[in-house]
DNA sequence: GATGAATGAGGCTTCATTCAT
DNA sequence: AATGAATGAAGCCTCATTCAT
């Protein structure tokens, strides 16, 4: 009835177009007005959770009346829907940023590319907490769209990596499922970190390094034992 | 304001104690329907999630009128703790069983330990993903205590065997992290599978074996190279 | 989800069971509170009509809480529903009740139960009004339900004595159509009495059974002036 | 409140003016605006009824803005009025064009006059089902103005019709009762119509013209005889 | 004159929990 | 000990209408 979950036709766009969320025509204001709610809403779901936080909260968190939040979005689901499209477009573009063509060996890249993941996930435990473990109340077509995005994002990235270094030294296992893994690996903190003493975030990262690159196997260690400080 | 969270005083206790949940007497009587109120409700919680899942389904669920289940527990979140300690318990003892005893080297010990445990975790995919996702909903003390109980029980037994393997061949490690980690590995599918294909499966637990073994090194991987198929 | 509407399969009820609205199980209970909520109801319904009526309103004309109220219906529809169930079976029995066995003469029969039913359409002429109106808006189960009983009860009544005179007295038509013409016929005055002067009852009623009474022939109008004043 | 319900005081305008509703000054617009608005309004009031379609959904389906829209009436019952008079406007002007100069005998005038009334309701179940149903959620005044519109439309051409008959043939009724009651009883179709068989139309009319045509009284019907195929 | 974003009260419904029976 | 009816606050969402642009 609603019109939400259209998912466009137009080869170019390839997620679930905000205006469909949206009964506004300014695109615009649109963007600007979701981020402001993606801002009010996600400092919420970190405390709270994304059940135990209402609507209502969510509305004065972003300074928005009930009326003018629902202008923007069509269903309190579709606040999830944008947090998460939020967060994988931050980490997205810090991952991007990481100036990893400075590095001549694709084995110092996915190093100082897992180092700088670590690094994202360690400043921002609670929202990795969150998305981790509230993406399963994602609707289906939501949930569609979050996972192909992560896909061609963050586990994109580390594909990448792993097949320019597969290019060099091969790599004796599946890329693809590879690159998910480490992309899983590396929010172990966020995720069970308080099963581990607080105090030795250097210690956990320096394990799941090693864990990784000798779990490459025994001639990627070589080439980044060199790296590895 | 109601009597839940009182811890035992009694040392010789560590865990929370039932009979502070429930106002029954017969200790007997509360873990048997406890029980019951665990099988009703977990299968809701899988398919639902715990906020979406209203207590009233739970007493429907499990045969009980409303008066009843509010005798054996004191709020709906003890049914989220009970479900917590009843999953940790079936995993403990699953992994308890598995006749490690039969294999001379500590690592085949493990290789056979994690292959049980990838068994177990994707067989029980939804409950898995249901205890990883749900945990920080626990209330503060039900939460130390869930923890304490991961400790002592899945991560205690992976500590365990590292620490044997160490014994004879030196892990460069923290032992207590990795056994986390590892822990935590092992849950990847039911926590991502859906970004992997289902066949895949066996391609998923090679991979996570591989990762692990080679990731402890050199020595280590010799060794179990001798069991992996 | 909520059970609503399931028709019941036992032969002998022929019409929606009441305990598939309400989630009590106690069946007296039930009814006994089903009709204080249509005793509240209508007559907010009489003369707010159903859409601006608010569920709170009527939980508090019927002396409920919120919760209480929806313990015994399953949304407000159903209150539409139950007052017309209600409306139906109370003009069936006051038609019912007219003790038409001590005329001999079919026609005097019809006669005095349209006269019967005049006075009781006048007497509740806010609720024939409400009924006729709102009808529209019952859920197509119920609406089907709700046709259902009138066809049984009041249209059936008016059958029953057209095919008796026609036993007698031949009448050129269809006897079910002109059944239902009659019982609408009828309702004329509540529907429309709002262009017709309100001294000018006993015309309009005169106007009707003339109407009537010549509209069904020569020979039931010889017959019929017997007993018409 | 606002600036509706000004009745005009000037003797000559018998009805409501459009420019009382519209804040606008040109009349011509008004009016086609105004039409605009019933046309796309009536048809989401045959299908939803008229309290729940949304006014923005109004806007939407006559292509207007919310602004536009409240330009040229004050408020949703306004629309409400605007349909009521448009269809009293439709139905009279298709009745007057029935060119029943054509025919010498008032009786035959009469019967082609309800067979043309007969045509129409059934043409437009859903709309005289819809007016039927809903005028009582006018305002008083609107209320007022639309009862009398009707009397001089619809029931007056009724009325002419019976006085002219009466002038040859009496009728021992009250005319404008008749008048009334022929207009209501040719809407038993579409008010009543569900509890008759969809395919028997033409007995339903059929059955109708002879219930009014031995009705009017047995001089009435032999005159009529000659027309009624 | 025209737009459509903004308001915020109020719509219907559900909930965890209690307590009279 | 056991029942399930009762509570009423709070849940999410929509609405007719206004008014800054």
């Amino acid at each position: 009835m609603r019109g939400k979950h259209k998912t466009d036709n137009n080869e170019h766009k390839q997620f679930i177009d905000n205006r469909s969320i949206s009964s506004s025509k300014d695109e615009g204001l649109i963007e600007s007005k979701q981020l402001q709610i993606v801002e009010g809403a996600y400092k919420l779901f970190l405390t709270k959770g994304f059940h135990p936080t209402s609507i209502r909260e969510i509305a004065e968190a972003c300074n928005m009346s009930m009326g003018q939040l629902y202008h923007y979005i069509s269903s309190k689901d579709d606040v999830l829907y944008l947090v998460h499209k939020h967060f994988h477009k931050i980490m997205y573009d810090f991952l991007k940023t990481q100036k990893l063509e400075e590095y001549v060996s694709p084995v110092e890249k996915l190093i100082n590319f897992i180092k700088a993941n670590l690094y994202f996930v360690n400043q921002n435990k609670k929202l990795i907490q969150f998305i981790s473990t509230e993406t399963k109340y994602l609707q289906k077509d939501y949930l569609k769209d979050v996972l192909a995005m992560e896909k061609e994002s963050t586990i994109g990235l580390y594909h990448q990596l792993l097949v320019e270094i597969n290019k060099e030294i091969p790599i004796i296992a599946d890329l693809e499922i590879l690159a998910s893994i480490l992309a899983y690996l590396v929010a172990f903190l966020p995720m069970k970190g308080w099963t581990v003493n607080e105090d030795s975030l250097d210690d956990v990262n320096r394990c799941i390094l090693d864990l990784v690159f000798r779990g490459l196997g025994q001639s990627v260690l070589q080439e980044a034992e060199k790296f590895l400080i």
